[in-house]
DNA sequence: ATACTGTATGTAAGCGTTTACATTCACCAT
DNA sequence: ATGGTGAATGTAAACGCTTACATACAGTAT
């Protein structure tokens, strides 16, 4: 009758090994000088008693959660898979632990238990669109942790960002678009507003234009959304306004499926009727038919780099303002090469 | 001088509201009766000194930590992004913070620094193959809350399970290719060893290849591992080996990318000379060309779906012990339909 | 007046760690 | 013998909450 069944603490190693908790807690997190010896009895009455250290207790007494959260608006895209696995990997080779959390309901009722997890990690990642400005000066303000990814620009605030080249890699392939295939009307369908990734590419797209000599048609803007669904519709009402075009540049690669589907079932032949292209490189687009001219994005690459600058802010190092990683094209058939 | 610039902590609020802690935090929790007036106070302070409860106390004097994790092996596959959907959407729903844990280095190197994230979360969400036996032996001894995911069968250990109908699915898929299509000679491409799912898609292929009169041949069984490369060496090598085949059941969406790009190189018409089938109906199967004919996995309710079960298991209810949602047939044009 | 009831709040004991500081002891130089 | 040193360990005070229990007070029934 005396087992109380209860989860072991470190006072149950502590007796068992016969030291003090102190002790017991010096070995465990390998600070201060511990005899071998000693060591070696409170190893063994570790594992002897199942014990694990509560981290709640942890990070009360330490102050420190050993924990950084990622904030994003939806779990959505492919894309968000790849930028997730480098996340991971970072955080895990750091021996941190990851918290998610969407933001969606955040925006909309603003009263959410934890307001913004600080409480609850020593960082957080911050992706675009997934905080109204307000909050990420409050964050900026109170010295807290945070990394941008894909977000750059937030008014009067500096924070440390890291994205991929989206303008020149946009230029290039619309240039390629022009220059090799002679496109003249091409459609860009747009991201979501908040998402500053579309901004950069819509400025590539304007750009090549520009330097073609094409004068810019407000009537080839389309709202796509970075989703397979928006984009489809977007050229679906195209179609029914009978707009000309000879080439979309779809936003991303997501998009890009809605955009093929589209014009498949509307007996659109691509490339040869129109010329489409994507913005990713996601892992399915090779697998298309015709394959996807698309640029490729170190996506996998930007989650690891930020979750490595955030580590560094919060040992309180300082980091590059802004890691902008290179894009690069990646030709395939859907723009009428091959 | 007498700023002192720390966090402010629920003493702060205390002071300034003119009341104690306690009450504090019974307006913060909502329990028990607080005046108004006085809840009224309460909240101006709070709001004053933008105080933000520190959830590792919480925790620790609650001794729940509202917080669930989820074990994978690793962030891969367009799969994975769907059940992290539903999974995000029953845990925000219930106001739970969801940590994600890979696996690989666990299974790697034994010792982590948080053996298992028991002393860190309330329950546990396991995907196929992300422990091994022993330590989910362990975790159900312990009576620890956890949820298998898409696997059911751990030998000698009861833990409830949500997953999919693979095994009628899969059956379906290849009647239809046998019957419909008059195939033969069908290719399976098998998963990860430790994906139970693989094993039973493959006891429905068998199934269907026995009802049809149609004997076994283990020359048509590559290994897909559920992925795009490995689905695409497989494909090579039998068409390097020369073995004939009229189909192929790629094992999963992502393997079927493989099997239609090896095809393609080899100058194989899909569906003409070769029907290509997949398993899970991921967003990107209907832009595919032919689209794909695959079969309909409610990944994302899954995800949802154990999530719900976890938390009646934390509640210390009693659950269902195993959750099979249906799938059904998505013919499209790859299997030679449309 | 007295005792009871219910409402609103306060008091203080944990929760399981980390860590600054104190203690002990052996050893060596004086 | 005396003091000083360093290594190994112990003591106890936080850390910021939750919650069982105690208290205070107003209203009501006796």
């Amino acid at each position: 009758m005396e087992h109380k069944k209860h989860t072991p603490t470190i006072k149950d190693v502590a007796r068992m090994a016969g030291v003090s908790i102190a002790t017991v807690s010096r070995t465990i997190n390998g600070i201060d000088v511990v005899n071998e010896e000693t060591v070696q009895r409170v190893r063994a009455a570790i594992s002897e008693l199942n014990y694990i250290p509560s981290s709640a207790a942890r990070m009360l007494a330490s102050r420190k959660t050993s924990t950084i959260g990622l904030l994003v608006p939806e779990i959505s895209g492919a894309f968000f898979q790849s930028m997730l696995r480098g996340i991971e990997r970072g955080t895990s080779l750091a021996d941190y632990d990851l918290l998610i959390y969407t933001t969606q309901h955040i925006l909309a009722n603003s009263d959410r238990r934890s307001p913004l997890a600080e409480n609850n990690t020593d960082g957080l990642l911050v992706f675009a669109g997934s905080l109204p400005q307000a909050e990420l000066l409050r964050l900026s303000r109170s010295q807290f942790p945070v990394v941008l990814l894909h977000q750059t620009a937030v008014e009067g605030v500096q924070l440390p960002a890291v994205t991929v080249e989206n303008r020149q890699g946009a230029r290039s392939l619309v240039d390629h678009l022009i220059e090799v295939h002679g496109c003249r009307r091409i459609v860009y369908l747009e991201g979501p507003h908040e998402h500053e990734d579309s901004m950069w590419r819509e400025q590539g797209y304007r750009a090549s234009l520009d330097a073609h000599g094409i004068p810019f048609d407000p009537a080839l803007i389309g709202h796509g959304g970075f989703n397979r669904h928006l984009a489809q519709a977007a050229i679906e009402k195209l179609l029914a306004d009978n707009i000309a075009f000879d080439a979309v540049f779809a936003g991303d690669d997501d998009a890009s499926i809605g955009v093929l589907v589209a014009l498949r079932e509307a007996g659109i032949a691509v490339p040869q009727d129109v010329a489409v292209v994507g913005f990713d490189d996601q892992d399915f687009t090779a697998a298309l038919l015709p394959s996807l001219t698309t640029v490729r994005a170190p996506t996998e690459q930007v989650g690891y780099l930020a979750v490595r600058q955030l580590l560094r802010r919060i040992q309180g190092e300082t980091v590059e303002m802004k890691l902008v990683l290179p894009t690069a094209l990646a030709i395939r058939q859907s723009c009428g090469c091959g």
